[in-house]
DNA sequence: TCCCTCATGTAAAAGGTTACATGATTTA
DNA sequence: TAAATCATGTAACCTTTTACATGAGGGA
């Protein structure tokens, strides 16, 4: 009766499932694709991510081939097992509770009525710097995208979700510039 | 030598200073402040604030009249020292990175290539309502700041917080609720 | 020479959620 | 009668970050 191979999944392996069902990649791979593109809605350091692995190889979501190397260190290049795959399924199917929003630059503005405007100026415009960075970066990888499938990625392909995230990471963006931007003309003019 | 009554301070601790900034409170009237509308950007439950306020307490950043009542539980009334408005000061003009994003409904549609299509849009259809209620919400308190402030807060009125943060809370909600409509055209037109 | 990339892990600490614990009053 | 509100705390657990640990090869 006992419970073999039974572990809760946690969102990060159903962020590595979802990285893993595009292709089979190594825990460095993933690490890696855990900053790039996914990395604007999830993210998580290499030291989560191994023991993660390990824990979705134990419960048979995720199997993998080692290869030796000579010149660098042997990899263990992770793929999804077709039971991997269904929970991954199922996970896209279970209702969600709307996530909860964590942004100290948002917590700084609520008593920004307490600081130097000045400061508070200086540090709305390096904020704006670095979402307008983002934005630019995203709307690239769009027109990639559009190249790569020639305008419009069909629903079942992979392309669709990066599609998808790009689309939401564009809008994030874009509304987090316009937003320093309007704190920056509050905070200016007395 | 020893270093006393030294201790960092966290995120939290900081929310929570922002909040005492602006009237006295208790640990109760904080949870309760952080929903609403802090919520939007910064959240934490009680078993969380109470040691945070002891932490406070003990740094010398908050203190604290104990109110004794009959007919319910006493209570501790804190408010900020004036270490603590200095720290709170410190902590707005020092620079910040970028807050890390996590969504789960972006991850799940980076993955949605996978998953049944009708299913998808019932979710989008189910999270731009929700997106559209705080929206609706958002938009009430801001007419409320308008009124209670004649149209527009000073910039050192506490008012220019909440008008700051409701501003950004509004593009936030606008914005996911035309991605989620977006996806269900998306996902609708084959 | 120093830092970056590839490649995998462990350990400790910090941050956050869920559950346990108590108990009177008010509202549905 | 059941649930919500007021009011404070602790304990256990889970998640995430930062630091420790190793080591070869390539580029500035």
């Amino acid at each position: 009766m006992a419970k073999i191979k039974e572990m809760k999944i946690t969102t990060l392996g159903y962020a590595l499932l979802g990285l893993l069902a595009r292709s089979e990649q190594t825990g460095y791979d993933l690490s890696q694709g855990l900053k790039d593109p996914v990395s604007f809605f999830w993210h998580a350091q290499h030291s989560q991510i191994y023991p993660e692995l390990a824990k979705l190889e134990f419960s048979g979501l995720v199997k993998y081939k080692l290869i030796e190397q000579t010149e660098r260190p042997d990899k263990k290049v992770y793929s999804l097992t077709p039971l991997g795959k269904k929970h991954l399924e199922m996970w896209l199917h279970a209702p969600l509770t709307v996530s909860k929003v964590r942004d100290e630059l948002v917590l700084k503005a609520y008593s920004l009525w307490l600081a130097d405007s000045k400061a508070a100026v200086q540090m709305m415009r390096d904020h704006a710097e670095a979402h307008a960075e983002r934005l630019a970066e995203y709307e690239r990888r769009l027109e990639l995208v559009k190249r790569k499938t020639n305008k419009q990625p069909s629903l079942e392909s992979p392309w669709f979700g990066v599609q998808a995230v790009l689309m939401r990471g564009i809008g994030y963006e874009r509304e987090y510039v316009a937003w320093c931007k309007w704190m920056i003309e509050r905070l200016e003019k007395t």
